[in-house]
DNA sequence: TGTACATCAGTGAACGCGCGTTCACTGATGTAC
DNA sequence: TGTACATCAGTGAACGCGCGTTCACTGATGTAC
């Protein structure tokens, strides 16, 4: 991790730098998949320039990497949008558990930090974070509404709410996600059908009997 | 976190500071809610006892640690195994998953630790603390083997095997016992709920539809 | 019963390290006259 | 067109801190004679 040789931004193009920093720190979580290796002093060095140069353009560490986590949360739910085309809301449930899975494998450190790390926001950040409905989380109840609109849930699942549906259907996909991302050591069967099983089962323990 | 005042131990008594240091680091972990707080000094202090008295005991910081990791997933397992009374296999499955999440709410920072942390043990160590049969994961196994040889499983699942069916049932409780854990200040519905859906709905999955 | 001695649980001071952050500064860039 | 000057992106040195760990030590305890 050298630095590559910089120019100095022109006057008025500091956000240049600024864009960098958060791409520099963004990678050294990917990298080195551990968040106490993004140091302010390992950030700008990545980036080619020195540590005092960070607070030009964050006011502290904390800034910075709930920056880094807002970048996070907004290409997770653009990822999610992506598999949601129209269709039953069964098979969009299961396209978006399908595709919530594949995230959490293609970018772990990411996913950590978004739904397994102790992060220091207040309730009122994490539910403007999370919840809004340009999230994944939005994203997620949209789908459970459709579900519940669609008459096919099993009765006192619908009258519980988009809400407690989609937490539970959350749940499910959250558990292998995050058992992966934190046990990659595990002796793990075959992951494709693990992720099968475990969404088709959650749709199946949705929909209401045959009569 | 003073200390208490401590009389030296009896040569020959090493071992009573060795388990004081032990339950410290413990009740660190708990109080602190935060692994990165449980430092050697920390530590030492919450004993009354000076950071080099650690190294007579624990070669290092790791070590202790381990130490500390293995004691909570004996507990954990011990708090599941008291659950587990005769029965037909759904009932034993649906106890082990209801102790599962309570579990992780009673104990959020072990629970942390045990299933959501980074740690830094070899494959070989997971599988040793985790795997083996008097292990949680132990138990788990034994469950959704008797499951399978109950032949009221769906066909398809009961193929794959216990592991593959274990492991669809850790997800699912996993999913929502570590979500509560990691974000206690979203505001989630009934707890008890959530639970009783889950698992009923893991269980209504796995069975073979009604001929 | 009394004394010299070996044992070893625990101490006190210090090490080097990387961290977040502050501070006074430098020097290239753009602008005003 | 040329020069003096204000701006401000980025620097270099230093701060205090808590960390894991090492080292030579102290002094109460138990034992051997």
């Amino acid at each position: 991790m050298t630095a590559p040789p910089r120019t100095r931004s022109r006057r008025g193009e500091g956000d240049r730098l600024r864009e960098e920093i958060l791409l520099a720190a963004e990678s050294l979580l990917i990298e080195t998949a551990s968040q106490d290796a993004v140091s302010i002093r390992a950030v700008a060095e990545a980036v080619g320039v020195t540590a005092p140069s960070i607070y030009r353009h964050f006011v502290d560490k904390d800034m910075l990497l709930l920056e880094v986590c807002r970048h996070s949360f907004a290409r997770f739910a653009d990822a999610l949008g992506e598999v949601l085309h129209d269709g039953p809301p069964e098979d969009r449930l299961d396209a978006l558990g399908r595709a919530y899975v594949r995230y959490a494998l293609d970018f772990p450190e990411h996913y950590r930090i978004m739904f397994m790390a102790r992060f220091e926001l207040s309730a009122q950040e994490y539910a403007e974070e999370m919840v809004s409905d340009e999230s994944s989380f939005g994203l997620l109840l949209r789908v459970t509404s459709e579900l519940i609109d669609s008459g096919r849930l099993r009765p006192e699942l619908a009258t519980r709410g988009p809400l407690h549906v989609g937490i539970l259907f959350w749940s499910t996909v959250h558990g292998l996600a995050s058992l992966l991302v934190a046990k990659p050591g595990l002796p793990w069967p075959d992951r494709d059908l693990l992720v099968d099983d475990l969404v088709t089962g959650a749709l199946r323990s949705f929909r209401a009997d045959p009569a």
